[in-house]
DNA sequence: AACCGGGCCAACCGCATTCTA
DNA sequence: GTAGAATGCGGTTGGCCCGGT
């Protein structure tokens, strides 16, 4: 049997923009008591709004962690990249951008970045130059942007492959964690890398990402999510990027291009971005695709290929590809300088 | 001053997923 | 195991604001 319905769809519900005394009530109430449960929160606080309502106003305007005002250019940068690597994914790419909420990614992305790329003629779903605009070309730049495209091309496909296997891996930990509990194993044998044992008792036998390492990352991980919704302690990520996101250093820095995922997303953003719209985003490309030359296309084109083959070899260096390693050691997918600054 | 159109963003809607009785 | 509630998420909309005519 279901739950019984624990509010019904009430008729005189409020709805439309909030008002101050509106947003005060729920904020006095959260601060006090939390939000609980939200389809009964209205009613404790005194609201006549929808659970849903009020939960949607408290994530996206009253938390208190939210950053308001406009984006940086980093923000903007990351924006970018996350968007070519997981596409319209706004929570997910939220999580990378802290105090900033899926909503406001997607609305700065529609309203202003979206346009951006399609007035520069990147096409803003694929992140690729638009078919009309590209083939046109016949110059050495032309011809030098047509091997990064490909190359762009590969990569997105490559990642979103990994990006499907990964959350495949992590939802077999979790049904993995699930069997653990309805019989717990007995006491693991000590010894290193050995957590807790109600931890080291879930790990999944077939998951190459292991659920000890998903949930070291999330002991690490901040006690709410970017909603404000406290995270289930034991909760493996559910997906690439939340794997990835929690090692923050990585995430700190991944404008640097530190994580496979952000090497991805660098590599789209200096294919799609930098040669088409240098004024705003030259200075933190290394792609001066500007006035090319043949040399310069050469440099290219080791430079691309050095880069597959180091997201190639990280994602066939084991039997599926990418391990649990490759998530936990950094010099399994950091440049050498990065590895080592880690 | 009035009108218009576009930009912007908060909030709603509905589907998908997760949770629980 | 299943039904259905609760929650999460992305797409869309409605209304305010502002600049241009």
């Amino acid at each position: 049997m279901g739950r019984s319905p624990c509010c019904e769809k009430e008729a005189g519900l409020k709805k439309g923009p909030w008002t101050p005394e509106e947003d005060q009530k729920l904020l006095a109430f959260i601060e006090q008591h939390g939000h609980g449960c939200w389809r009964s929160l209205p009613a404790k606080a005194g609201l006549r709004r929808c659970g849903k309502s009020c939960r949607l106003r408290w994530t996206n305007y009253l938390r208190p962690d939210i950053k308001r005002g406009k984006f940086t250019l980093q923000e903007e940068q990351t924006i970018i990249q996350l968007h070519a690597l997981l596409g319209n994914r706004w929570s997910s790419i939220a999580t990378h951008l802290p105090k900033r909420t899926d909503n406001e990614i997607k609305n700065y992305w529609n309203t202003h970045l979206k346009k951006r790329l399609a007035k520069m003629g990147i096409d803003p779903v694929t992140h690729k130059p638009r078919a009309d605009l590209g083939a046109s070309s016949g110059s050495a730049a032309g011809a030098g942007a047509g091997a990064r495209y490909r190359a762009a091309a590969h990569l997105s496909h490559t990642a979103q492959w990994e990006s499907a296997r990964l959350e495949a891996e992590a939802r077999l930990a979790r049904e993995a964690k699930l069997r653990a509990i309805v019989s717990p194993p007995p006491a693991p044998a000590p010894g290193p890398g050995t957590g807790p044992a109600f931890i080291s008792g879930l790990e999944s036998p077939t998951s190459t990402l292991s659920f000890s390492e998903s949930a070291q990352l999330f002991a690490n991980a901040p006690p709410h999510d970017t909603h404000g919704t406290p995270r289930h302690a034991l909760t493996p990520p559910r997906s690439y990027e939340e794997a990835f996101g929690e090692l923050q250093p990585q995430q700190q820095r991944f404008g640097d291009a530190a994580a496979p995922g952000f090497v991805l997303a660098g590599v789209l953003l200096d294919s799609s971005v930098a040669g088409a719209d240098q004024q705003r985003f030259a200075a933190s490309s290394t792609d001066a695709s500007v006035s090319v030359s043949e040399q310069q296309e050469e440099e290219d084109k080791g430079y691309w290929s050095s880069i597959l083959n180091m997201v190639n070899s990280s994602m066939s260096s084991s039997s599926s590809s990418l391990t649990s390693d490759a998530v936990t050691d950094p010099a399994m997918y950091l440049p050498a300088a990065a590895a080592a600054e880690f």
